[in-house]
DNA sequence: TGATCACATGCGCACTTTCTCATATGTTGT
DNA sequence: ACAACATATGAGAAAGTGCGCATGTGATCA
């Protein structure tokens, strides 16, 4: 990122297309299961079965997770015998691991912002 | 971002309880309507109406989105009167809305991925 | 104080996810 | 061709999500 101006890259507004599209790969992304797939495949490519141990999934529910993670094209499968082996599509997925780890850790879970009753910075009026 | 090496940040692996809450947060992000909220809100602080208005959501929709982005401090509240702005939470939410919508760009949105039958790069045997 | 505005919230329901079970499909060795 | 193996896939149950409706709460104005 060059430097952090006031709002450059996603200050533009979101169509209604665009949203849906976005959130259908975070769809993908948000499932505990899917994670954990994801980054199992950091270190490199896995069969099924050894992503199903890596991420305690029976072997039928990481099929289902993998065929989710392709259709978005996040992994792809390469088959070698009886097993296949998956990988991460391509370099931006480990980028948007890492950005999306990166804002985890700066975080901070404690306060669950309980929307504050009275919390006006006085009226300003109008 | 120091520098894309070939794999830094993101390469650790995911304990359960780090993945259940990162997938918390990205299910939050998984939503057309909070994915058009938040990039409403990246140019400035809006009210609720005014991002009902935005976003072509109803004010009760709206407001459940919002608190769900609450929550987990995508958003934080100012009360003015009778409205009440909301604002993206910090630097990092805008950062990893540009992450995000970055890696979104870089993907083709064609071909479904429908795994290759007989993909084989030959039975390399073992 | 009462009316009205702006927003929050509980409930309920339609819809979606995620996983398990059972079974189908593609692969290898005999 | 058959048995054993590795993975994919369809159906369905349980749990979770998104939003409308009705109503509650805080703030302003007359």
């Amino acid at each position: 990122m060059p430097h952090p101006s006031e709002h450059d890259e996603a200050a533009r507004a979101l169509d209604v297309d665009e949203a849906a599209e976005l959130a259908e790969t975070l769809k993908a992304l948000a499932s505990p299961s899917r994670l954990r797939v994801l980054y199992a495949l950091s270190s490199g490519e896995l069969s099924v079965e050894a992503l199903a141990e890596a991420c305690g999934l029976s072997q039928s529910a990481t099929s289902h997770n993998l065929r989710l993670l392709r259709s978005i094209k996040l992994v792809r499968a390469r088959r070698d015998g009886r097993r296949v082996f998956y990988a991460l599509y391509d370099h931006h997925v480990p980028e948007l691991l890492a950005a999306i780890r990166h804002h985890h850790e700066h975080l901070a879970p404690p306060a669950p912002t309980p929307l504050p009753a009275t919390l006006a910075g006085r009226p300003t009026r109008r």
